[in-house]
DNA sequence: CGGCCATCCTGCACGC
DNA sequence: TGCGTGCAGGATGGCC
C-alpha cells in the first residue's frame, strides 16, 4: 500500500502531467469514492493550479478550492485507462483523462474549498522544518500512550503507515509497547533520525527510479529489500537473530526484535 | 483521555 | 483443481 513516499512520487508525477488542465467531465463510478453534493459545479470548468502533498493526502489545487485524495491501500492515480475497477475519472479538454483505480475500494476523492482547513487536523509533517529532535521529545513526553499507536495517530505525527512504524521502531530499539513518555531522550533522538531517514530514503530511492506516476502499488525493489521486520515474523533479526515475532497492537500486526528493542515503561 | 472495537472492501494466501 | 475461510490495512467514530 502507498506510504508517504510513494504517495510523494505521485504527487511529483502529477505536477508533470495535470497541471494546467482543465477538467471538462467529472465521472464517479463507485459513488462512495466521491460523495458529489455540490461538487459537479465545483469541480467542472475548473483548471489545475498545484498538486501538493500533506501527510498521504494528495491535493490537487484548483481555480478555487480543490480536490483532496486519499489512496489508502489500493488506490492509484493513472492517465492510462484502467480495464478495472475504476472509481473516478476526471475528464480534461485536452482530451486526457486521470482515472482513479481502487480493487479495494477504500480510497476517497472530496471536494473541499479549503483544503488547508479540511486537513488541519493533522499533526506535523515528519520531513517538515519544524519537526526538529527537541520537538519530538517534547511531544513523546506529552503522552502516556503506547508508542506504536501512537506514531499511527495522524493527529500526532501526520504521514507515518504501519511499515514504517515498525521498522522506524526496530531501527531505535523500542519496544512498540513501550510507553511514550517512558522512552528515554537517545532513543527518542534515533527515533526520530530513524522516522526522517526511512521517509527520504524512500523517496529518494523512487524518485531516482524511472517511474510513471500510475506507480503507488507496493514497496518496490530498493526498499521492500531494506524492510528489517515487517513482514518477517520468525525469521531471524538481522542483528542477533532471535526470531522477529509479530504481535496485534491497536489492530495492527505488529512487528519487533524481543530482544534488540526495549520496553519502555517508566 | 486512552485504548479497543467495528466498519469499510476485495485480493490473496492458505488449508482441505 | 476448486472451494471456503481468514487476514491485511488507513482512517473514523462509537463505546467504556
Amino acid at each position: 500500500m502507498p506510504e508517504l513516499p510513494e504517495v510523494e512520487t505521485v504527487v511529483r508525477g502529477l505536477r508533470n502531467t495535470i497541471v494546467g488542465e482543465t477538467i471538462s467531465e467529472l465521472e464517479v463510478g463507485w459513488d462512495k469514492a466521491f460523495e458529489t453534493d455540490d461538487a459537479y459545479d465545483a469541480v467542472v470548468n475548473k483548471t489545475i493550479k498545484t498538486v501538493d502533498r500533506r501527510a498521504k493526502y494528495i491535493i490537487i489545487r484548483l481555480d478555487t478550492g480543490a480536490l483532496v485524495v486519499h489512496l489508502r491501500m489500493t488506490g492509484k492515480l493513472t492517465p492510462v485507462y484502467p480495464e478495472k475497477h475504476v472509481t473516478v475519472t476526471l475528464h480534461f479538454t485536452s482530451g486526457k483523462s486521470l482515472y482513479f483505480q481502487d480493487a479495494r475500494k477504500f480510497g476517497r476523492m472530496t471536494y473541499t474549498p479549503d483544503p488547508d482547513d479540511m486537513l488541519s487536523h493533522l499533526g506535523p509533517e515528519p520531513l517538515g522544518p519544524d519537526f526538529s529532535v527537541a520537538i519530538f521529545r517534547k511531544m513523546l513526553k506529552s503522552k502516556k500512550r503506547l508508542i506504536k499507536p501512537l506514531l499511527l495517530d495522524q493527529t500526532f505525527l501526520a504521514g507515518l503507515g504501519n511499515i514504517y512504524v515498525d521498522e522506524a521502531l526496530f531501527q531505535a530499539g523500542i519496544q512498540p509497547e513501550s510507553l511514550s513518555n517512558a522512552i528515554p531522550a537517545k532513543n527518542a533522538a534515533w527515533l526520530h533520525s530513524a522516522i526522517q531517514s526511512i521517509l527520504q530514503n524512500s523517496i529518494d530511492a523512487q524518485g531516482t527510479t524511472v517511474l510513471n506516476f500510475s506507480h503507488g502499488d507496493n514497496l518496490t525493489g530498493t526498499y521492500q529489500a531494506a524492510l528489517q521486520v515487517y513482514g518477517r515474523s520468525k525469521e531471524p533479526c538481522l542483528i542477533c537473530e532471535h526470531p522477529i515475532k509479530k504481535i496485534k497492537l491497536g489492530q495492527r500486526g505488529t512487528h519487533f526484535c524481543p530482544t534488540c528493542q526495549k520496553k519502555f515503561l517508566r
